[in-house]
This record gives structure tokens, sequence and C-alpha cells, in this order.
DNA sequence: TGAAATGTTGGGGCG
DNA sequence: ACGCCCCAACATTTC
């Protein structure tokens, strides 16, 4: 048993994106050394006021989250405080009238959570407040994994290979049920704000096909076990569903991404490494944001800073609606416009499609998804973007240029997933679903779908489109 | 976790 | 029987 010293009267936990009871470790390490705990969870109004769509998917997500955690938390005899306003400020506030002589959290390692950290850190200091800043949202952080010479890896593979050779260390899980007597419940006002309260439109179809807070999680994971065996084979297909769709409570921390590892080494199979190489690859990217923060602004590779891209907002807009005249991109767009997500194979065809077929510089996409994706995070969606754009680290090379139309026949044969989220292509023969401006005027009056009329006519030429990536890249390169 | 251009091979049609 | 051409089918290289 661990018997760590009890080294605070009072802490405070300042719940982030770590929206869970279950495997928390900075609720274990405040428990650990600490008499009494209780709880924060702030919506930070400089998030919130940035969002433009007031039925925004990822706060109606986290408010729904926040209040199961909240009744978690008060059965067990604990109370969690819900403020609406400026992190930055109520942090201090909240643990100053509280009386804590700690403040526990989960480490954040975006450029903007770190300001932000610095910001509380440097108040609560000056209160004599200790702040203790726990590893709990990544298997492997900052530099743990690094190379012989002791620089950050820059390459997956080798990255990876270095990252298997340790098991990630794996505390023991506490339940809060154990720790009743330490949990604190002031009386006050225990009420949180409302979606309502914040300026947000309380829509709930905007959560359609979402399953908020720790049981939500539980449930997406239990779905996910049969598959996991075949995820190798069967995640690229779109239309069979066979991902894992834990991305955004990995992303609100409402399951423990050493849950997730367990699961994947749990039995081994090449579906489950796949998942595991997918946990893997997330880490990576945390490292790179964390050890190169130019990433965020700027291309990996610096050489691509040159590339000069037309930008040219009629096909920026195309692509955002899900209009660009090639089903398998406007299926992935409109997916995203329409669910808050989008499958993993359509993430690449569309950003791909962006950068190389319309020439659109890829942080405008990058932003794009940020706006859009339920289980958007920097790390991860920079990583993607740079990765597609080619100007990434280990990302493909310049010249890999994907056919919209070969990914489509290759990962949508039927045109499933397509017919899914274009129905106006609903009655178009599988021999011409990927390129539908081929059919004659005949076939399509069989279809019902006129191009150009009741579908668009491909905003531009691939092949065309290709040669000239090829040519901007190759006088970036110089 | 590409795709296109180019090169090579071999079978079949044909004079 | 033979050379020639055509063109899949596959392999290699190039971007």
């Amino acid at each position: 048993m661990g018997s760590t010293k009890i080294k605070y009267n009072r802490s405070l936990v300042w719940f982030r994106r770590d929206l869970r009871v279950d495997d928390n470790l900075a609720i274990k390490r405040a428990i650990e050394s600490s008499s009494q705990i209780y709880f924060l969870f702030v919506f930070d109004r400089q998030i919130l006021d940035r969002l433009s769509d007031k039925s925004d998917r990822r706060v109606h997500f986290i408010w729904h989250s926040v209040r199961e955690l909240k009744e978690l938390i008060k059965k067990q005899g604990g109370f969690l405080n819900v403020e609406y306003g400026f992190a930055t400020e109520i942090v201090g506030l909240i643990a100053k009238k509280f009386s804590v002589n700690a403040v526990f959290y989960g480490e954040d390692y975006d450029p903007f959570s770190v300001r932000r950290d610095k910001i509380v850190r440097d108040k609560l200091e000056k209160l004599a407040i200790d702040v203790v800043s726990v590893k709990d949202h990544v298997l492997k952080e900052k530099s743990e994994v690094m190379t012989a010479k002791g620089l950050p890896y820059t390459v997956f593979t080798p990255y990876k290979n270095a990252w298997l050779k340790k098991p990630p260390c794996i505390p023991r899980r506490i339940t809060l049920d154990e720790h009743r007597q330490k949990l604190y419940d002031p009386r006050v006002n225990s009420d949180m704000p409302s979606l309502k309260d914040m300026g947000f439109s309380e829509d709930p179809s905007c959560l359609d096909g979402y399953f908020p807070g720790e049981s939500g999680a539980k449930k997406t994971i239990l779905n996910f076990k049969d598959t996991i065996s075949s995820y190798n084979l069967n995640r690229n297909y779109p239309a069979l569903n066979q991902t894992s769709r834990i991305s955004v409570h990995l992303r609100f921390g409402t399951i423990s991404v050493r849950t997730l590892y367990r699961l994947a080494i749990k039995i081994k199979s090449p579906g489950s490494e796949a998942w595991l190489n997918e946990l893997i690859w997330r880490d990576f990217y945390f490292n790179i944001v964390y050890h190169f923060p130019h990433v965020t602004k700027n291309a990996f590779k610096k050489q691509y800073d040159n590339l000069i891209f037309p930008n040219c907002s009629v096909l920026f807009k195309a692509w955002c609606q899900g209009r660009t005249g090639f089903p398998i991109v406007d299926a992935g767009m409109r997916q995203l416009n329409e669910t808050g997500y989008m499958h993993n194979r359509l993430r690449m065809i569309t950003a791909s499609f962006l950068v190389k077929d319309l020439h659109v510089d890829w942080r405008w996409g990058e932003r794009y998804f940020a706006e859009k994706l339920i289980d958007y995070d920097l790390s991860a969606n920079n990583g993607g973007w740079q990765w597609a754009a080619s100007t990434g680290c280990d990302s493909q090379p310049y010249f890999r240029i994907f056919n919209p139309v070969l990914q489509s026949k290759r990962f949508d044969k039927d045109g499933v997933y397509i017919k899914k989220f274009v129905p106006e292509l609903k009655h178009v023969a599988s021999k011409y679903i990927h390129a539908p401006w081929l059919m004659s005027s005949e076939d399509q009056g069989y279809s019902d779908c006129k191009i150009g009329y009741d579908y668009p006519s491909p905003v531009v030429n691939h092949d065309e489109a290709r040669r000239k990536a090829l040519s901007m890249y190759k006088s970036a390169k110089i």
C-alpha cells in the first residue's frame, strides 16, 4: 500500500479535461496527501466567449458530463463546485475562499492551457497555496521518451519502438467510496450554471448519437470491445462503423487513457495492436507540440513556410459545405457539419483534398476542424493536418497526393457511406458513385441526379490540381 | 497511412 | 513457322 504522508489539511481538485472520478490521478494524488478534498470545475469564459456557435456540441457534452460528475461526487458525500467565469481568476478566488493548502490538476500541454496554468500558478503561489500538476492525460509525457542523444523523436516509428520498450506507469486505481471520510461538502449553494445562463441554447439534438459522462464512455467501450480484434482490418471503411468512437471521451477525460491502454494489451491481436498504435500516435503528437511549439503556427519543416497558397475563398467555402462535387469529400464534410464527427479515413481524404487539390492553406482546414469537431484536440488535429499537408514531422512526402476517386473506390466501394451523407446521390449506380460527373445525361436522368443542378459539378480537375500542387511544393523546397 | 508515368513481359491476333 | 503489333498484367521509377 502506498503510505504517502498527509501533507495538506485541505486540497482542491480542479477538473479540466478529466471529467471523471474513475482512475483520475489528480484525485488520487490529492487524496493521498490531504485530509480533506473538494472539487472545482470552471466553465472558462476565455474559451466559451470565443465560440460563435451557441449550440456548440462540445459545450453540451461537457455540461452533461459535469452534471453527471457532480452527481457521482455528491453520492459519496463530496461537493463539486461549478463556476462560470475566467479560470485565471476563479481558481485563486475559490482556493482562497475555502482556505485550501493545495490545488491539484491534470497536466495540460497545449499552449493556451500552459499560459492559463502559468497565470493560475503564479496567483496561487502568492497566496502560499501549493500547485500540484499531475500526469493524467497521456500515457507518456514531456521527456519520458527521448532518443539516445536526449533529443525528442520526430519520426513516429522509432518513437513507438522506444515507447514500447518500457510499459507506461499505471498506478493502482482508488475509488472515492473508500475515501468518503475525506470528501468535504461546504453546503454552499450547490447549483451549477445552466447552458442558458452561459448564453448557450439548450439543444438536446446536438448530442444525438453521443453519450456524455463516465457512463457514456463505459457504454462506448462496451460497444467497441467486440470489434477491437478486427480493428486493423475494418477501421478504414467508414460505412462499417468499426472504429472505437472513444475520441470525444478521451478528449474530455470521461475515460482514462490508462483504461484504454489496459484494454489494448489485455488480449493480443492485430486489431488491438493497431488500436494501441493509435494511443501511441496520440502521445507522439502531444510530445511534438510540447517540444516544438512552433507547429501550432507554422510548418514543422521550415522550408514549407515558403509555400504560397492561393486560398481561393470560393473553393474553401465549397469544401466547408461539402459541395465540391467529389462525393467522398462531400460526404466527409457533411458528416462533420451534421454530427460534429468525421471518420478518420475521411479526415485524411478531406485534408489532402483541401490542401493538394484546392490549394488552400492547411491552417484554414485546421481551424475549420477545430470549430466543428466534438473531439477536437489541438495536438492531434495539428499533427493530422501537417501530416496531410506534408509540412509536418514524419508527414507523407509532398508528392503523395490522394486521388479522391481512387480513395473512394477503395474505402467506400458501394458508396454506402457516401449515400448516407449525400442523399442527392441516393439513386446513383455504384459504377458512377465515385465520379458522378462521368454519367451521361441519360444516366443522370435514371439516377434522378442532374450534375450541376442536383449535385455540384467537380470544382476542380484532379489531374490538373495535382500537377499544380507538385509545382507549388517543388518551388517551396528551394 | 499513394498515384502516375514509365518499363518489361508474354500471350494472342494477324499477315 | 515467324515477325510484328497490340495490350493486359505486372514491376519499377518518379513525383
